[in-house]
DNA sequence: CCACAATACATGGCAACGCTATGTTTAGGA
DNA sequence: TCCTAAACATAGCGTTGCCATGTATTGTGG
């Protein structure tokens, strides 16, 4: 073995995937190298095929999402926090639809295995701050409440971004976790407070300004 | 105008494209006419194109889910009747991920966009026996609460149907539901008796029989 | 009743698709 | 410094969605 892979150039054919995605161009074997000086026969060299490219997409996308949660801002209050992580990944699958939607349109698996648990390791986390701060009940499963959060936040994104429904029924994202905190053991007004504060989706007629 | 269509050509189309869904084979312009007699402008005169029959496509999964959803046995409980419809909702989608998949990455509209509504009516009618027979509480908005629900359903079956979480995560439905029913009104332990009884999905770990 | 005309449908071909057999170039190890 | 394995280009195959063109068919006006 002597000539070895050039690792920019595996970046670089995910990245014009990614960016072409998001210009809603078709993306083709053809047109993914084109003007790149590169052959189809580097998508095969690197990824072994289309499938293989679609594959490293999906992940590029958990990895973006994965960042952009990770950049919610800390505050004292977790149940607050928890509440932005959600709005994030909601706001970050408006934002890049397509590639939000090929993240889950997997009939095979991804590269990395573990990209889902990474997502939800994010929310694990505050959530067990929010129990360290008495606002959960300390013998409840963070992980299944985690998921909870995520199924909640991709079921109402997934019906508004590319789905049936309007872009007002994001406000339903604020009682919906408000009802699960609250099962959860936060005090409801208290809750409903750092729900409010975190959830920027609101309802039609909601005037959001100040007299 | 002289020469009239034809409407079974339509029907025999759409039904052959959701049956080689089901099959996993692939749903081509010439695969979807071969062994019919019709040459591929058949697909142009009745749909205008391969987009068109996948609109139609769409249209019919949603069809067959409502009709799905209208069986569900209607008992004195609405809120387990609720729950039901829910677990017929997931349990569709488990057994036909390909249509269920196809319903929701439209990138055009429906040919009829009340299908979406025609689906959360059954589950508005629902909650407003519950609102009847002092389950919930009257005031809350009967079409929120649907879409709520809805949200549910929706995204835990398709984080798990086609997504990177395993089955046992609709178990988490259950207790998604009693924290949202029990936040429109119903009492805490008879609402984990009703959705117990409605929601068939257990936790990996859960003993189903009685000794 | 029947010829006209508009429409359903078949045929064949086009450009683009994913893929791969084959050949060429390049770079690390002997 | 060769030598060889891997990276990469070229070109072609079968298939795709689509459509221009031609033919067959059927409701309707005279």
């Amino acid at each position: 073995m002597v000539r070895t892979k050039n690792p920019a150039v595996r970046t670089r054919l995910i990245e014009r995937a990614a960016q072409m995605l998001r210009a809603r161009e078709p993306v083709t074997l053809r047109s993914v190298v084109r003007d790149t000086g590169l052959s189809t026969m580097a998508v095969y060299t690197y990824f072994g095929g289309m499938e293989g490219l679609w594959q490293a997409v999906r992940q590029e996308g958990f990895t973006r999402l994965a960042a952009e949660l990770g950049t919610v801002t800390r505050t004292k209050d977790p149940v607050r926090d928890l509440t932005a992580l959600g709005a994030a990944y909601v706001t970050n699958a408006l934002a890049n639809p397509d590639l939000y939607r090929v993240m889950f349109d997997a009939t095979v698996d991804l590269e990395n295995p573990t990209a889902a648990d990474d997502t939800l390791h994010i929310l694990v986390t505050t959530i067990e701050r929010a129990q360290q701060a008495d606002r959960f009940a300390p013998g409840a499963d963070a992980r299944s409440l985690a998921t909870q959060c995520w199924a909640i936040g991709h079921g109402l994104v997934s019906l508004v971004a590319t789905g049936p429904l309007p872009h007002d029924t994001l406000a339903l994202g604020a009682p919906m976790l408000v009802a699960l905190f609250v099962d959860a053991g936060d005090t409801p007004a208290t809750c409903r407070d750092s729900v409010g504060r975190g959830w920027p989706f609101r309802p039609p007629g909601h005037d959001a300004g100040k007299p």
